[in-house]
DNA sequence: TTGACAAGTGTACCGCGTACACCTACCGTT
DNA sequence: AACGGTAGGTGTACGCGGTACACTTGTCAA
């Protein structure tokens, strides 16, 4: 009957299956549902069973990072370095859209692991390899912030005005007349909002092309970054000509 | 009796009171630690006293931002939308740099208040008024994200390597050998983080100028969306032109 | 056979947000 | 003067979270 037993338990647990599974879970429930004992549920063992494999929950969310880290492919070679950064963060972002709980658990950490301190490494590297200054690529890594991972910051995705409560229950021709009152309250917003409604549909939250706007912005800095670059910028210099 | 009872008794709570300790304790102990229970302690009163004033946490949250968006000076007139856009984002600046909490907390906000969607679209308004297209608006609101709260994404605050334990218990000289691994596993790192430490202190964790950085960044997008803007970008345009 | 060690267990503690029933002082009305 | 509603504050309790600590159990080397 020990015998039973034995067949029935799972392989042992390790730190890598225990990642994983929080992975799938976080990927399945969300960052904010993630929790150890959600997770020791899911490998069908008790809570306290994961402080055999992580120290505590933060560890647990670092290993989680670093595995997405690993999904970043590594940056191309034998390019100019404006298409080889961007080719990374795009890769980057690609690899934050399959795991929505990213974004969260990344600006939660805040020491930086082997794995985050690799990657930025790389990521600086791409600068330098491309003949900018460490200065310049200082700066540079500072201002693209967020987005060497792929996220920007959202503020904007709930399409929600401040009366959202019920999701699916607005009466079918209220939704004109509320469309009324934030036109008179909120111009400007709903002029951006359906000025860009290329389709006619004029609804306020017609959600916008996500990966557009990223790559707006990313384009934005990149070119702007190029432009220093041309011109030699150093912030000594900069700091001169700022009085 | 009940006369002293009385004469002891607070002046009754009220959601402006209320709030206003919100921040004060958020100010002192940290987005993290402020909790209900924490709060009506402070205000000398049950936890469940709170909910007579505010629904929920996430209603508290919400006033505090509401009262933070307060801070912010409302944009100047007769200058160009630039220096508008400009010195209002150093002013909401100013106002996160006084409320350490704010950043954690306006992340953590999902449904758009009546507060913020006002800030959004006085924002909007100074580009409008600038001559920008609707269009070019919303992406360049986009592209600004966070920024228009006064905030970046810091990926670099911490100072601590990857085995940063204990805060002062650092052999003096033991810094040296650890500075020398740093530039074994990470020189480029290294190179940008020393590149800019103008005045030869070569210390890892200088800690750079935040303002600078801050402003390195702001300035960079401002620069890309006034040449946008000049050359009559339209999304419709520069999705043509990708293909 | 032993005994060390790694993996998993059970119990417990504290802090959190908050539902719900209750009390109590104050108010305007009759 | 008596009354009932109401706003503000209370007390108790629940479920969930992370995790400390002491324990069993299964495995393998000596």
């Amino acid at each position: 009957m020990t015998q039973q037993l034995e067949a029935t338990r799972r392989t042992p647990l390790n730190r890598e299956r225990v990642l994983r599974a929080a992975v799938e879970l976080a990927d399945d429930v969300g960052f904010e549902s993630l929790s150890m004992r959600r997770l020791a549920e899911e490998l069908g063992v008790v809570p306290m069973a994961l402080y055999k494999h992580v120290a505590n929950k933060e560890e647990l969310l670092d290993g989680m990072v670093a595995s997405l880290i690993g999904e970043i492919d590594p940056p191309v070679t034998h390019t100019d370095w404006k298409s080889t950064v961007r080719l990374r963060v795009l890769s980057a972002r690609r690899a934050l859209q399959r795991h929505p709980w990213a974004r969260q658990a990344i600006e939660s950490r805040t020491t930086k692991t082997a794995a985050v301190l690799d990657y930025m490494e790389s990521f600086a590297g791409m600068f330098l390899a491309g003949g900018f200054s460490a200065d310049l690529t200082h700066h540079v890594m500072h201002a693209i912030g967020g987005r060497m991972w792929g996220f920007t910051q959202e503020l904007f995705d709930d399409q929600s005005g401040p009366t959202a409560e019920s999701p699916a229950e607005v009466p079918p021709e209220a939704q004109a007349a509320m469309m009324q009152q934030m036109a008179e309250r909120y111009p400007n917003i709903v002029a951006i909002a359906t000025g860009t409604a290329h389709d006619g549909s004029s609804v306020v939250g017609h959600g916008c092309d996500d990966q557009f706007e990223f790559e707006f912005a990313l384009d934005l800095l990149l070119d702007g970054f190029e432009r220093l670059h041309e011109q030699g910028w150093s912030s000594r210099q900069a700091k001169l000509d700022r009085r």
